[in-house]
DNA sequence: TTAGGATTAGTTTTT
DNA sequence: CTAATCCTAA
């Protein structure tokens, strides 16, 4: 048991102490992964099967990082480790249950864009006022619903509930959560929310799947337990019930997902729940230096709402943190560049011992550009997925569609999509008929010219033929050969081919690198089921992370404060401390969201090990135009004695300390100042089109049966002009006339009007 | 009725 | 900057 002892007292008796309930309170820091990884060890040594373990993470990142560092410790075995986030977890789980619940085995899995579309859907076929009722705030709204295991039976019921949404003029919330529940269901589908919401359900509803599971998870862990929310919370202490080998690691300083429902008081329950809980308290801060440690505390310290707590470092005391002001986003990234350089080669570190993070994936831009410049490799994380990207989403919609064709969200998505005649019309007409009668929505495409007048019907039949033929290929085939004739007979590939601009390429390239993935797949030894629909179970789950090519690369790392949670760096900037973007606009409404914000740079902090440098811009582009930025409130709750600025921070004429709160004052004096300086006018483009024609006075069209080349005739704004040729049969004619004013046109006899002279 | 271009509105963080 | 919505030609 040699690992034991590189561990202090209380880390080890955490170690030690498999049995029974266990809540570590562990400070940023205080060796809380290596703690869970030994433990995990430790059972394995001990002979516990390794199938019996359950370890719940929270980001695929963490999942992945934390089964690495166990397999390094127990070795392959540790392959064998029930070990993920909540929801890749349970929806394993779901998978073979589903049916118990009334889903299909291979349910689909909504990602948010699919929870969005639907709910806009939902929305206009309700006839609601979008602004009113926007689709990300009901999404909110329902989403916090469900990690609250409100199902929509209770919402409505609830008085309380029906109540404040009424007060807010949102009456019809309950009857949209509804309608959204059942439309996922009549599509086979789960959102986010449903992975854990119906993992309640199925627990709670079969007692013998509860104990199956109970006695499956002999010995349960979960890491950030300050994160989890209602729902998560009680499908851990169900499973718990019988063995109580339960032992929850967190730090109530870094919780970071109260937005997503995750709740504190479920670290409080904790106790409440199990009386004989033993708590080991890790308080030794082992990453950083005592600098960056008391920067860190002299944060914390002004939220109100935490636990006491006392970290400490015994490290060396380390170099001032470095805040410097630039002037533009674009200069922020090139500060930071030649700063990543510059100390790379003073201190021969690797690039892989930098990180940038940020507070919004749009800020990675202006960085990105910056270590290109400078030729600094760099990898990002988090930002838009691969398998978010538009001709990802498209062509796996085709396979989803192949092995759920009840899928809504992904029908719609490519129903008409490459272009083959079905447009919102007779797409409006299929729902409509499938809302009314209640039939599933396959069914009405099969059945299409029962709903559909002639050609839009067979261009639907036809579609359908099409998935048919996918599902039949998908029985017999390989994923790969699968994959490449959907994206080929669905007419994507040949889209994308011909489309040649630079951006057209690059999806070209992507869909290469989805079916090279595909590839990958199934050619895997490791695996008894290759088929498409088992790639595809676990796709909405999925994130960059999941692709990475070459993980032991020597690159800066990117990522956002949310993404970074867990993991350490040497050298640590964070950028845009501005005020309206760390703290975040949206959260400056209530003391506990800006509590949350002050505990996110917190993380933010306390991921440096030697050296951290902050930055923020006195401009910035948003949305394509130039903003002017303060200062974040949070330099100037920063210990100054642990600072070095790299400029003089303008002071008010009062002369006062150099502080940021000066900084700010200076930047709104300027603001004021610079009145006179005007704003660059957004130039309005103005129409191109010609001047209108004014019909002559009693316009009327007429019957252009006779209309023969070389006729005079009057359109209603395009003016005067002669026939100069017909081609094609009734009744699509097409007439080819020279307007004096505007020169030939093409128009079809059926829909133009025009005025024989 | 559908296709394509123009306009506009909405942008935190993750699964 | 992107996606949804609106507008108009065919």
């Amino acid at each position: 048991m040699d690992y034991l002892a590189g561990l202090n007292p209380s880390q080890r008796s955490a170690v030690e102490q498999t049995e029974g309930p266990v809540m570590i309170v562990a400070g940023a820091g205080s060796g809380k992964t290596r703690v869970i990884t030994y433990r995990v060890a430790h059972l394995v040594r001990k002979g516990v099967d390794p199938f019996n373990i359950l370890v719940l993470t929270f980001t695929n990142k963490a999942a992945k990082e934390m089964r690495e560092r166990i397999v390094s410790v127990v070795g392959q075995e540790a392959k064998n480790i029930w070990m993920g986030t909540f929801h890749s977890v349970f929806s394993r789980i779901l998978r073979v249950e589903a049916e118990l619940i009334g889903y299909p085995r291979n349910f689909t899995i909504y990602d948010s864009d699919d929870t969005k579309s639907l709910i806009r859907a939902i929305i206009k076929e309700m006839n609601l006022d979008d602004k009113l009722y926007n689709a990300n705030h009901v999404y909110g709204r329902i989403s916090s619903a469900k990690n609250n295991l409100i199902s929509p039976q209770e919402y409505n019921k609830n008085e309380a509930i029906m109540a404040e949404d009424i007060a807010n003029g949102r009456g019809q919330l309950g009857q949209i959560y509804m309608t959204y529940a059942q439309r996922c269901y009549r599509a086979g589908a789960m959102d986010f929310d449903d992975l854990l919401f119906k993992t309640n359900v199925l627990l709670n509803k079969h007692p013998e799947v509860l104990h199956k599971y109970q006695h499956q998870f002999r010995y349960l862990m979960v890491d950030e337990y300050q994160d989890t929310n209602f729902s998560q919370y009680l499908i851990v202490k169900r499973l718990a019930a019988v063995n109580e080998n339960i032992c929850v690691v967190g730090d109530d300083a870094q919780s970071i997902y109260a937005f997503r429902g995750a709740n504190i008081q479920n670290i409080l329950n904790f106790q409440k729940d199990y009386p004989d809980v033993q708590v080991f308290k890790l308080e030794q801060n082992y990453r950083s230096t005592k600098m960056i440690v008391n920067a860190a505390n002299s944060v914390i310290e002004k939220n109100q709402n935490q636990l006491e707590k006392n970290v400490f470092s015994e490290n060396e005391d380390g170099e001032k943190i470095k805040v410097t002001r630039a002037f533009s986003d674009n200069e922020e990234g090139k500060i930071v560049a030649e700063a990543i350089s510059q100390e790379r080669a003073l201190k021969s570190l690797n690039y892989k011992s930098f990180a940038i993070l940020y507070r919004t994936n749009a800020q990675s831009r202006a960085m990105e550009e910056a270590l290109r410049k400078l030729n600094v490799p760099y990898k990002l994380y988090g930002g838009t997925s691969f398998y978010q990207r538009k001709e990802i989403k498209d062509l796996i919609a085709y396979f989803r569609l192949t092995f759920n064709p009840n899928d809504e969200e992904a029908l719609k998505r490519v129903i008409n999509y490459p272009r083959r005649g079905i447009g919102d019309t007779s797409l409006e007409k299929i729902l409509v008929a499938a809302d009314k009668q209640q039939y599933r929505l396959w069914d009405v495409v099969v059945n299409a010219h029962s709903f559909l007048d002639g050609r839009s019907a067979s261009a639907v039949g036809n579609f359908g033929l099409m998935i048919q033929s996918f599902q039949a290929m998908a029985k017999t085939s390989s994923a790969f050969d699968t994959a490449m004739h959907i994206a080929q007979h669905s007419g994507i590939l040949k889209d994308l081919y011909e489309d040649k601009s630079v951006e057209g390429l690059s999806r070209y390239e992507n869909i290469q690198e989805l079916l090279n993935g595909i590839k990958e797949f199934s050619e895997r030894e490791d695996l008894e089921e290759k088929g498409l629909d088992v790639f595809m179970q676990d796709i909405a789950l999925l994130t960059n992370d999941d692709k990475d090519k070459d993980p032991n690369a020597d690159t800066v790392s990117l990522m956002t404060i949310h993404s970074s949670k867990g993991l350490e760096f040497p050298v640590v900037f964070i950028v845009g401390l501005e005020e309206n973007l760390f703290p975040s606009q949206l959260s400056l409404n209530s003391r506990s969201e800006l509590e949350e914000e002050r505990r996110l740079f917190y993380v933010a902090v306390t991921r440096a090990e030697k050296k951290l440098h902050l930055s923020y811009a006195t401009s910035r582009y948003r949305w394509g135009t130039l903003n002017n930025c303060e200062p974040s409130r949070f330099l100037d709750e920063l210990n100054p004695a642990c600072l070095e600025l790299d400029f003089q921070p303008r002071s008010v004429a009062t002369g006062m300390d150099g502080g940021f709160q000066g900084e700010r004052i200076a930047w709104k004096q300027k603001e004021a100042d610079s009145f006179s300086k005007p704003k660059p006018k957004v130039v309005k483009t103005t129409s191109i089109l010609p001047k209108a024609h004014v019909p002559s006075a009693g316009f009327a069209p007429s019957d252009t049966a006779t209309l023969q080349v070389g006729m005079e005739v009057e359109h209603e704004r395009f003016g005067f002009g002669k026939v100069i040729n017909l081609e094609g049969n009734k009744p699509d004619i097409k007439a080819t006339i020279f307007f004096k004013e505007l020169g030939q046109k093409q128009l079809l006899l059926k829909f133009a009007k025009l005025r024989i002279v």
